[in-house]
DNA sequence: GCATTAAGTGGCC
DNA sequence: GGCCACTTAATGC
């Protein structure tokens, strides 16, 4: 059979054969964006991975304000809290930002799968230690930091990731979020994103080149 | 073309 | 920096 799973990201040191296990016990799903994907505390059903797109996991106070715990794209895997207690229930809610392709496990067979793949036990291990490292690092800057710095370093972070560097040194980024994503991920109302990109652009730390499209300083 | 959603602004705390 | 009220721009049906 044609095995769509790529060997990159998760599967990148996996057999063909051992791939095509996977998917066998998987199966792809697209998504437009905005699509609830689980809530908090809900019986925790199904593992995701992340093919294409962009995904929001969240947790939601009870007046309905957001605040995005993390954000998933390509080779990402969610949700990574809570893996080895046997609670099974979500950590927290999800939903697709963008129009987004998810690999999704039934609870179960990714269970098995990371117990009996050993590739696959140390990739998890290297995921956690990143998330974990994500984690701390957003915590302190947001004891140390303001929101603009905060903005900023969040900026130059997708940029190393999804963005493209220029002759100049500066990268180019294709934001894939609406401002107000932003702004639940720093952990600001809206109207704070905005402003500060104003300082950003006055400041030339960051050009608009496009709907969307950003240039951006890497260092000041 | 109209309705909805997102982005941007100014004022007040 | 948050929150509110309001305007403007973009998008969807």
């Amino acid at each position: 059979m044609m095995v769509r799973l790529p060997a990159k990201g998760w599967f990148k040191k996996l057999s063909e054969t051992t791939r095509a296990e996977i998917e066998e016990s998987g199966i792809y799903r697209s998504y437009s964006a905005r699509e609830t994907l689980f809530l908090q505390s809900k019986p925790l059903t199904e593992y995701y991975f992340v093919m294409e797109g962009l995904v929001s996991v969240y947790q939601q106070n009870t007046d309905g304000k957001k605040w995005v715990a993390s954000l998933f794209s390509s080779d990402d895997f969610f949700p990574h809290v809570g893996l080895l207690t046997d609670a099974y229930v979500y950590p927290a809610s999800a939903e697709t930002v963008s129009n987004s392709t998810l690999f999704v496990l039934p609870r179960k067979k990714a269970l098995i799968a990371f117990d009996t793949i050993p590739e696959l036990q140390n990739q998890l291990t290297c995921f956690l230690a990143d998330k974990s490292q994500e984690l701390m690092n957003r915590f302190s800057d947001s004891i140390f930091s303001s929101a603009s710095d905060r903005y900023l370093t969040f900026l130059r972070r997708l940029a190393l990731k999804t963005g493209k560097c220029q002759p100049d040194g500066r990268f180019v980024i294709v934001l894939g979020m609406t401002s107000q994503d932003m702004a639940e991920y720093i952990g600001v109302a809206p109207e704070t994103i905005s402003r500060i990109m104003h300082h950003l652009l006055s400041a030339h730390l960051v050009e608009k080149v496009g709907k969307k499209k950003l240039l951006i300083k890497m260092e000041d």
